[in-house]
DNA sequence: TGAAATTGTAAGTAAGTACTTACTTTTAAG
DNA sequence: CTTAAAAGTAAGTACTTACTTACAATTTCA
């Protein structure tokens, strides 16, 4: 567990990176600390002290680095969300627009269980989002800027064709979107969140595709 | 909106005076006022001045009636969850077992339908609590541990019977029950607050129990 | 009516809070 | 080696925080 926080920090801290060029070796400190302060109590109940004693650095360096702690928290998710999070989901969009000759049920797994081991690799960082998404109005801007736009217009795409294809029913694709998002996240939550253990991710995104596409309902 | 807060709050209250007999004027005023400070900015942001400015009393009074700020928090939760949430959770398993001779699908809108206008009447206590569940460790033992053991067992007995009858396949009942609570939160978080505005509840459950019953393929 | 219990509050308190200032140390580059 | 910029910090600052104390007003009920 330990490892995989590890490397989510790194993950995270080489994004921050990707932005910025080099960082200075304090300032890399108080983005772990910060990190993992925030995921683990929340943005409002972490006191720019508590980050300071965790990354072993003063306070005033924080202050140094990013003017205010709600800028350090944005500097944190807001590399991730731009970098990482919106290219996998048009890479995904891509994949499903190169493969939809293909039926839908059989290239999706593959594609499901990579976005999950996308989410354990960022698991801090979600879980911060899911915090403060409600809260937090800055954040929540800059997630529906992000996300809100590309999330539509990718999954309208992709839809489309499978729409034309005659594969699938030809729902709206915001119901669509939003059943396969609700059911994604809803077994994200639970197995991460709610009831961490031993989940087999293949069987659970196979059932759920399952579910998806022929429902529960015994054939006559 | 204005009054269906004011009657969420009216509930939330009732269920509190249910528990505890009568309330002292100010100690209402306070209740009144901290739900919705609590639901705005979250339990951290939301400071026990704030709460006695917005109620017109003196911020001794809080602590006259609550003892601490987080004990206020639990006294708004709690009733609410034991006294209503649990009971209505058990009423729809009741309604299950009593008309599972007939078809799954077409029963089901009516109750979720009321469970939507449920989750409405306490609109902003279900903003609390989403706000905290993931950082407040009381908070989330109490609801873990009133809903949790409920939950499951009641949906394992209404589901029996339904795989008894025949009528859909036997998935897991843990995977059915995580299923319908993803895409039913799901869609009420969409509704309520990520895209408020002219939502067709009907229609939309409608639809979400098509996909459940049947899947979004093709027949052929 | 009168005494006890409950309700209410003005005026604190000690401990945080995010953030600054003024200064030192380290690093980078010519 | 020099020097300027960057990195780092000890010691604050002004303010807010949850919570107390000591006392006054109101209600309850014998």
């Amino acid at each position: 567990m330990d490892n995989n926080i590890d490397s989510a920090i790194g993950a995270i801290l080489d994004a921050i990176l990707a932005e910025e060029g080099r960082m200075a070796p304090k300032k890399r400190l108080v983005v772990e600390a910060a990190i993992l302060c925030f995921a683990e109590h929340g943005y409002d109940a972490t006191s720019t002290r508590m980050i300071a004693d965790r990354a072993g650095v003063a306070e005033a360096t924080i202050f140094r680095h990013f003017n205010t702690k709600k800028a350090l928290l944005m500097r944190i998710v807001e590399p991730v969300v731009k970098r990482l999070l919106i290219p996998a989901v048009e890479e995904e969009a891509g994949v499903l627009r190169q493969q939809s000759k293909g039926d839908y049920r059989a290239f999706i797994p593959p594609i499901l269980l990579s976005r999950l081991a996308f989410a354990d690799r960022y698991a801090p960082l979600i879980r911060i989002i899911l915090q403060e998404y409600l809260v937090n109005e800055d954040l929540r801007q800059m997630l529906n800027a992000y996300a809100g736009g590309v999330l539509a217009k990718v999954s309208q795409e992709a839809f489309g064709d499978f729409f034309a294809s005659g594969e699938i029913k030809d729902f709206p694709t915001d119901r669509l979107l939003r059943w396969k998002l609700s059911l994604f996240a809803g077994y994200y939550i639970n197995r991460t969140i709610l009831a961490p253990g031993d989940w087999d991710d293949e069987a659970e995104v196979d059932a759920m595709l399952d579910l998806i596409m022929y429902g529960i309902a015994k054939e006559k």
